[in-house]
DNA sequence: TATTTTTTCGAGTAATATTATAGATTATAT
DNA sequence: ATATAATCTATAATATTACTCGAAAAAATA
């Protein structure tokens, strides 16, 4: 299940996304308009931010701004910053290997191997889409 | 991520299929050979059972068998078994939908529209992957 | 029929992860 | 100076996962 955090974060990047032009956004704004708990949002933006997705500004005028072009965002980054692998098996992680605890032999694992083909299958949709691509199928959504 | 749950299930399956000819097998004898606590596993058989798949023997010479062809046991069976969903989102899920409880509006939802690809790929592997194969990938494997 | 074996059942607990909150601190603008 | 808004550290609340306990029911066999 992806994490209320990970959807938090997308959202937030979303909104960012459409802000583009303006002012930086204050945590508060993004909070209220996507009913997110201010002080929850308030760490996931900083790990976005220390991640380098997003600029911010402290003080009076200050908040939160995509420090990215929204089409070079992809959710892969997202979730590896804000759920971590994107693997269901730790063994079949590229960026968080570990082993299983239950595992015996790794090199002879079916499960293992099955779950390197689901990776691979989510990896490809995951980074093939940006936060730009998320707000286009919204406003097609609604065209629909 | 996987459960050790789902993991422990499929694990007690593809022993039982490669058992398949032989009297059932016991739980004790399953939890001895996978590394499994025992008690854990009695409920995820049972679960197993109760869903069709196994066929079950109280008493002396009693234990577990597999019901079914073990190339006609799919991987995505097991996991609804055992954790639900394989969407990664509940309003993406087929078998067990619900709506976010973040969404304002599913319709128009992006982040639901790429996950229902995600989930379409997943399940594509899941529902082409059965205990045969993973006990003929295992054995390939160790040829390689 | 008594005993042993093995699954079944209902409940409970421990460990861990997720989600959320609190309060003080630091930086910036006016 | 003062107000604004991000940053930092810690902790509380909740949910999920992993696992355990003890007794009951069913079947075999001696």
């Amino acid at each position: 299940m992806l994490s209320k955090k990970t959807k938090y974060a997308i959202k937030a990047l979303v909104v960012l996304g459409k802000n583009m032009d303006q002012p930086p956004m204050q945590i508060s704004k993004i909070a209220e308009t996507e009913r997110i708990p201010k002080k929850f949002l308030e760490q996931i933006l900083l790990d976005l931010r220390n991640a380098g997705f997003l600029y911010s500004k402290k003080g009076a005028g200050g908040g939160y701004s995509l420090n990215r072009d929204p089409k070079e965002i992809f959710l892969v980054s997202i979730m590896r910053i804000t759920d971590g692998p994107i693997a269901m098996v730790p063994c079949a992680s590229l960026n968080f290997y570990h082993k299983c605890d239950e595992c015996h032999q790794e090199s002879t694992c079916g499960i293992r191997d099955v779950f390197v083909d689901v990776r691979d299958a989510t990896l490809k949709i995951l980074s093939e889409t940006s936060i730009a691509d998320i707000i286009k199928r919204e406003t097609t959504l609604i065209s629909v």
